[in-house]
DNA sequence: CTTAATAGATTACAAATGTAATCTGTGTGA
DNA sequence: TCACACAGATTACATTTGTAATCTATTAAG
């Protein structure tokens, strides 16, 4: 189930707060993005067809949620990323990535931590 | 300079040795992909429209080079992942990597040797 | 010299994507 | 009740991408 970078967008307003009508969703994309009403409504249909959403009827308007799981759609995006700029390769990911963020020292503590996490 | 996908295995091939006609990009890439010979050919016009390769001629031959450079490459790619996937979040974005890819103890001990570097 | 092979250039064509507009059915306000 | 506003469904259309095939010019072989 592979999603576009602007049904990307989609998901994430559902992965921020559950069941969302559509007039939600446009009215919280709208913000952001300045996409049209109707490119919002046509992002959620493919999306249906994709079954990376589904929805409920509520009166005649449809209320939907995501099916996809944000950490199922990480997982999968991160590991094509790596394997195609880095061959897979996580080390150099996190070199590539210090060089050009310049991280500051809170991130750095960050990640320090999450290092901590694995070495146990 | 956005390159696709397909494109950026003729990429790889010339990042990996400077200059190269396309009959050697040809025999390098049919080993890994099975593209057929007319595939790899269109790949390389598109990278020259795209300014991301150029050519000089010898004989009736071209010899191809890398434009783009790899590391330009990397830090657009890893810059427009991170927007897209972790909203600029390094930390989660090494914290998703960690968690998906079960690291060796000399991964981590890379991972500990870069941050070393980024403290001082 | 003539011809066949080959290099690069051009064209092809379906699927995905970005970005909407139009169609259709129905509930709601006057 | 009756027209219209709004929801969702369908259609549109250009661009990019994957994946080649055909065209054209030139060189190398016989």
């Amino acid at each position: 189930m592979i999603i576009s970078d602007s049904e990307k967008y989609i998901m994430d307003v559902l992965w921020r707060g559950s069941v969302k009508t559509a007039k939600e969703i446009v009215s919280e994309l709208e913000a952001d993005t300045n996409w049209h009403e109707k490119t919002i409504k046509t992002l959620i249909n493919r999306l249906l067809k994709k079954k990376a959403i589904g929805y409920e009827k509520q009166g005649r308007e449809y209320r939907y949620f995501a099916i996809l799981k944000e950490d199922d759609y990480i997982a999968q995006a991160t590991d094509s990323f790596l394997q195609k700029v880095f061959k897979g390769d996580v080390s150099s990911l996190v070199a590539a990535f210090a060089k050009k963020e310049k991280l500051s020292s809170e991130e750095i503590e960050e990640l320090k931590e999450i290092i901590r996490g694995l070495e146990k």
